[in-house]
DNA sequence: CGAGTAAAGTCTACATTGTAGATGCAGCGT
DNA sequence: ACGCTGCATCTACAATGTAGACTTTACTCG
């Protein structure tokens, strides 16, 4: 045997650092959801005792907040590119693709912010935010409307990642869609829409219809703001 | 004294119900937050021993998603009106209203589906979305359309609930918009936009720009579904 | 009215969680 | 050799959700 005192041993000794930890607990949340990742459970992933986490984030709730930064930070945004419509295409759907790989951790994405306030949250989380307005900026808008138009486009898109992530097959050993989805418990004289709809909702094109949207929201956007160049005083 | 046996003893000894449980949990979370609602907290706000209450919850979830569903029930939906964009307009702006008056909870209302397949939540949570296709239906939608509508719409209307609860000013005592957001925190070279946009964002009017998104949006899907009259076979 | 039954409510107990605080332990500069 | 500084561990505790046995209440039927 190697002598166990300065030996790794495999990947065990190695040093902790907050990269690590946060890399490690992402892999858990995606493996296992978010109810597993327990400190306990988090430091035995390590092999570490749990107590030495708190090294590297405050809390448990910082360690949530450090899970999604490291999400957002696979984003990337290229904030010059002169086509923003196209720039703001190519975010949704490389976000979109982010949410589908990591769906555990859509609900801290969407839910973390709601309890922190805007410029107490972690920095990694505040710079798409930032770089979309660069971008809106340099292709022109003001900085007031590129402030609408991020909101529209941002909600829009949270708002279909949600979506489709809610409609997700559950099932997908059983074949019959009704109860793939889990349909068939709803009482049919109540439901007869959602009921009727189940092909429909099994064949959902997520992709198409985020971008459907976005041209609607966007050329939308585009017409209505450059219409009015500057908000007039009173 | 009055007698104790048969007096209610102000309101203490009042038979439980589901309904009574779920109001009193909504009042707890609108009035402390999530995290306050546990089961010995709200069995304590009862007057009653805390296992009482799993013969009106299963489970701690289980009472989440019922008052999840006690604010939803609160939104009415008017399905037979014939102008289905002035409806869906008003249906927003309630929601946007509800959402506001029980913040606390959107975090359920959006996190909550995530875990459970479109077929085994409560119903009270499908309500809306049958009532919805119904109202497109009628309008002359064709019920796969009307999917893709209502896709659309309530993505973007979850969206900027969202987006709008994020925003929200901190410590209202505060006048410097800076130190209201928490945003004098963020290092001023990297975030110069989001910094310089502080008094934009603390005039968020919400309401007028959730009604600009829907009058993009559901121009936008009008004039593109009606061009499409039915999906052609192959 | 009085006994029996089912539902409603309570008590006790336990495993699991986040985290405070004290303790151990490495490697460094002097 | 010494102590200092940061990392890691140990122990301990209060709080949580919930199972299972028990008691109390309310109501029905003879």
């Amino acid at each position: 045997m190697a002598s166990p005192k300065s030996a790794p041993a495999a990947d065990r000794k190695a040093r902790l650092s907050r990269e690590l930890v946060l890399a490690t607990a992402l892999e858990l949340v995606d493996a296992e959801g978010l109810d597993a990742l327990t400190m306990r459970r988090l430091g035995q992933e390590l092999g570490r005792d749990p107590m030495s986490l708190y090294r590297y984030a405050e809390n448990r709730a910082a360690l949530l907040d450090g899970v999604s930064e490291l999400v957002l930070n696979e984003l990337p945004v290229h904030e010059e590119d002169p086509d923003w419509k196209a720039q703001l295409r190519q975010i949704a759907h490389n976000l979109r693709l982010l949410a589908l790989q990591h769906p555990n951790v859509v609900p801290l994405l969407v839910t973390r912010p709601l309890s922190t306030p805007l410029g107490l949250r972690p920095l990694g989380t505040l710079r798409p935010l930032e770089q979309i307005l660069a971008l809106l900026v340099g292709a022109g808008f003001s900085p007031a409307d590129a402030l609408h138009v991020y909101r529209a486009y941002y909600g829009f898109l949270y708002g279909h990642i949600l979506n489709e992530l809610q409609e997700f097959v559950v099932d997908p050993e059983e074949n019959e869609v009704l109860l793939r989805l889990g349909l068939h418990r709803l009482p049919a004289k109540e439901f007869p829409l959602l009921r009727a709809l189940a092909p429909a909702l099994a064949e959902y094109d997520g992709s198409a219809e985020l971008d459907q949207g976005l041209t609607i929201l966007l050329s939308g956007l585009e017409s209505q703001l450059s219409l009015q160049p500057a908000h007039s005083p009173a």
